[in-house]
DNA sequence: ATTGGAATCGGAATCCGATTCCGGTTCACC
DNA sequence: GGTGAACCGGAATCGGATTCCGATTCCAAT
């Protein structure tokens, strides 16, 4: 990485010194120690407990994420970020458009299955109806391409909407959560309902 | 250990003495109060609120309910009840079934909606795939005769079970609750998705 | 390499709200 | 009217998130 050319001596507003290393290897830990210890245990954990497994003090998970929600939410990101690149690898690329669609729900449904304290946050971002972060927006786009692939295929009623999908997949989210019944029934009927 | 059957001159065990007045007095007050305040601000309400809303003192709002989450349970089950009750009196009766069944979906949104914190208890409620409470009971029976009649008349796919629509409405809840969307736009498509 | 000082660290102290405890009071029954 | 079990109120306790601050560490300019 080339040093910035035009340092003036006075530090920039902006951006005007590197971050700290130690600062930015102590985020990364708290962060991964946070995702695997919620998403094994759940909502039990407790903020010690990941400053323990961290290995830093408390104070130093509070200067990184202002809230224990905060933190939660943040490692749900990650999550959702890892369904949104799935959709795109996996989903994106299939020729029938329809199979795509129910791949991507159905990685939502597995994600969330094999976790125990992630899901919560992976709900909210999935029911917010808009703007807070790039995954969501990210998600929001990958979504759309998926439906209006779909639809171009006439696999899809031409009157559904990418938010439709986001409830479909918030209410899996919520179904999977409190263990409701078989999510991939619910699934079923969800994409059947799709249909033109 | 329990004590020898032989019951002496005590009460019988059942039914011993007739509870007191001002007992069920404070209990009904202190659920009504919970009842408000819940729907009205949400989680937000605290259990000091609760007893000044009743006019009682802490302790009594914890001696008819042993915790927080017990009262909102308690909240929430009559709120459940009233659906119930709706579904009996306004689908079960409908002459067409398909509409019946989407009539009693389409309650169980419009109650929610005008709730903001007796959501979660409700979900959770046809999350539970099983027993508790007497009210769930008999929300799943009148869920099955709805079921029944609208397969019977072919207007539902045969494989379709309760717990689908438990399913269905779980998601219905938890949409509602994050304000993910139009919840009557993912009412219509899992209705769709029931059809044959 | 040394040094200044801003950012970071750690964890003890604080705060907030649910829950428990217990002396005083009330009610159903005799 | 008397009696004891059940009930009442609210102060005290407890658990856990969040804040605070002196000590320490790292970046960058000398």
């Amino acid at each position: 990485m080339p040093p910035p050319s035009a340092e003036s001596g006075a530090p920039a507003r902006g951006a005007s010194r590197k971050p700290r290393a130690d600062a930015e290897r102590n985020r990364a830990r708290v962060l991964a120690a946070a995702r695997e210890l919620f998403t094994a245990r759940g909502d039990e954990v407790q903020m010690p407990d990941v400053a323990r497994a961290a290995g830093v003090g408390i104070g130093t998970v509070y200067r990184h994420f202002p809230s224990r929600t905060a933190l939660i939410a943040a490692a749900g990101e990650q999550r959702h970020a890892e369904i949104v690149e799935f959709a795109r690898a996996e989903c994106l690329t299939r020729s029938d458009a329809a199979e795509g669609l129910a791949a991507y729900l159905h990685r939502i449904g597995e994600v969330l299955a094999a976790d125990r304290g992630l899901s919560a946050p992976v709900e909210a971002a999935f029911g917010s109806t808009e703007p807070t972060g790039e995954v969501q927006a990210e998600g929001l786009r990958v979504a759309g391409d998926l439906l209006a692939r779909a639809k171009a295929q006439g696999a899809v009623r031409a009157d559904v909407e990418v938010t439709d999908l986001n409830m479909i997949a918030c209410g899996l989210a919520a179904i999977i959560r409190t263990g409701s019944g078989d999510w991939r029934r619910y699934l079923r009927i969800a994409c059947a309902g799709l249909r033109p």
